[in-house]
This record gives C-alpha cells, structure tokens and sequence, in this order.
DNA sequence: GTGTTTACCGAACATTCGGTCAGCTGACAA
DNA sequence: TTGTCAGCTGACCGAATGTTCGGTAAACAC
C-alpha cells in the first residue's frame, strides 16, 4: 500500500489550482484575450508547465464551464423547482440562481460570456438555452396562474428578470457588497413589487 | 468641379461599410475571437483591401466605441437629463438608454463587453464609469426626495436597473421582438411597480 | 545507493496573427 | 490614346499563438 496519492509535496501546483487561476484570469482579459503566457506568468510557472497539469486551453475552459452548467442544473432537478405554485418555484429558482452565481462566481461568469467560437463553447450555449427554456416556462405558468401582470409578455419578463439577476457578474465582489441571500432578497423586492414608494 | 466625391463607383465598400461588418463580426465571435481574416471572409474582400479603408483592428473598436459613447453622452447632457425631479429624469434617461441601445445595439453591445486589454479598451472603460457615476448620482437623488423605496440601497438599485437595460444586448434583434419604446415602457413598468399582481 | 516518479524548464514546433508593400486593373478625364 | 488614380490583389514580414519535446533536479521508494 503507498501513502494516499490525494496530495503530492510539490510546489503546490495542481490541475485544480490552475484552473482557478486559468478562470481568475479569463475573465479579467476575456478567454481569446488571454494567452498561454499570460496564464504562466499569473501562476508563476512556464508555459510548458501548464500542460503537465492540465491538456490544454480549451480543457480548462470546458472544465469551468461544467463547474457552472454542473451547478445551474443540479439546482433546476430539485423538487423545489419543479413541485408547487410556479410564483413559489420561480421565486425559488431566482433566489437559488442568485446563490450559485456568487458562490461559482468567476465559473457563472465565464458561461455567461461564451460566444460558440468552439464545439466547447456550442455545447454550453446549447445547455444554457436549455436552462432559459425551463425558466421561460416557469414564468409562463406563474402568468397562467394569475400570479404575475398579465400587460408584460411572459418571454419578456423572463429575460429581463434573468438579465438583472445575470447582470451581477458584472460588478460583484465577494469582499464587499452584501451576501447572495441579501442580494436575491432586493432582486425580488425590485422585480416582484417595484421600486417605487407608495 | 468635381462630380460629387461622396460616393465613388467602386464596388460598395467604404470605411463605413467596413465598420458595419466588422462590429457585427466582432459581436458574433468576441473582438479578440475575431482575426482579420474572418473580418475580410464577411466582407467578401482580401485581408489586405481592409487596409485600404481603415488604419486597422483597433481603430475599427476604437470609432465603433465612439459611436456608443457618443450617443450616451449626448443623451446625458440633454436638459430632460439635468433638471426637474430626479425621479422623472431618472425615468428619461431609462428611456432614452433603451432607444439608443436599440438605435445602436451593435456598437452598444461591443461597449458592454470592453475588458479593458488596451488603451482603446481602457478609456472606453473610463467613459464607462463617467457615465455610471451620473445614472448612480441621478438613482441617489430621486431616493432623498422620497420617490424610490428606502430599503434597498441606491447604488445596488443603479447597478440592477442598468443591469437589466444593459441586458437587452444579450438578446434583442430588430426584425422580431417590441419597439424601443415598448421596450422601455416594460422595464419602467417592471422596475418602477413590479411583476406581482395585487 | 539505485531506480522511479513528480514537477518543472527551455527550446523549438507549426500555425496564425495583424500589418505592409509593390504592383495590377479598369473606369474615367483630357 | 494616353495618363491618372481609386480600389484592390497576392506575396510577404516579424511577432505571437497553443502545443510538444528532450532533458533534469529534487523527492521518494526500496
């Protein structure tokens, strides 16, 4: 029997730490924006180094965009996304979206960026629009079932709702600003009963 | 005299024309996804005939920016933006945002994806948060005179609302989909009163 | 001590990048 | 008919790209 083979005495270098930096860096300098060398220089090591972690470029993109599809999915498979009143389960649905998107933050991040420049890039366009689709319908039903303003087009609100919520990638930072919770707490403070005082 | 210099006979291409294509490129594959090839397979041209019309890659960004920026600003320094109620400019500038977001979506949309990999980037980034800082000024006023809810914090309640504006780059087409008009009005009746029914 | 594995380096790879340049072409003016 | 010139081509440049490879120092196994 050896020693447990989970962490060797190396520089501290493994292929998970690579891609946290590889992500960090990413989304500072967009994915095309950012080359090998750049990713060197952010994890102090050379080029070549990279590769005996980790494949290569693509890999650690495909790699970070399962970390957020993996998170968005699991989410939208609970009961409570898919049992009780659809104001109930979208409410739930936002609240848990703001949740994952904070706590995967660069992964989410990167997602929402991908344009389908590669058959890597495709899929996850392909898994997000399949996420949209499941949420387009939870607004529908929410609408069919009196709960939301009948004037808005359901497709409409759906967008809108998802592009506020998405929009925190934008500017948060985990140091400052308030937690997930107080942060999906306005979302749906702002989005379900308005800004105005009344 | 010269016959009219304006448009020659040739077959159609102006730096104007080039602009066009290329900030149409540049949303489809990202600017740094985009090699100059790409640019010159779209406009059915070689490589070398860009050159002819446009100094380069980064002159082609830094006048599709331009053109963003120009229409935020302009927009900003209109009396409706300046004076009166801060609620009621506040509501103006939503409006006018959306119509020129509308009116210039893929110079717009280019804006919002700047990550600031060059000096072009980063000074379009700067404009960026000159034009944030007013809209944060405008949200921060029309809360002290009362007319937007006291319990979520003005600067959070910018960053959402221009959050969801923003967001409309991420979907809208001309050909289908409202209005600019009908746009705005759904935001302003989302952001202002709320998805409930009551 | 000997052999093996881990984690890395430096040099080189083919390819692609943004950009340049001499020269061609066809429409038009004189 | 000749000259001009806008508009373009194709060959090419040096630099940068993602990736591979031969080698190697240190840590570990026995």
């Amino acid at each position: 029997m050896t020693t447990t083979p989970t962490r060797q005495r190396g520089r501290g270098h493994d292929p998970e730490s690579v891609l946290h930096t590889a992500v960090t860096v990413f989304n500072e300098r967009g994915y095309d924006g950012t080359s090998m060398e750049d990713l060197a220089r952010a994890l102090g090591m050379t080029k070549s180094a990279i590769y005996y972690h980790v494949p290569g470029k693509e890999q650690l993109l495909a790699r970070a965009l399962d970390r957020a599809l993996d998170g968005l999915f699991t989410m939208i498979a609970d009961p409570m996304a898919t049992s009780g009143p659809a104001i109930a389960r979208l409410e739930w649905v936002v609240r848990r979206s703001v949740s994952i998107l904070v706590e995967r933050l660069p992964y989410v991040t990167l997602l929402l960026r991908v344009r389908g420049n590669s058959a890597t890039e495709q899929q996850a366009l392909e898994w997000r629009r399949k996420f949209d689709r499941f949420v387009s319908h939870l607004v529908k039903e929410a609408a069919a079932e009196g709960h939301i303003r009948p004037d808005v087009d359901p497709a409409l609100v759906t967008r809108l709702l998802f592009g506020t919520v998405n929009s925190i990638t934008e500017w948060y930072q985990p140091s400052r600003g308030g937690s997930a919770d107080e942060l999906a707490e306005a979302i749906l403070t702002i989005a379900f009963d308005g800004l105005r005082t009344r």
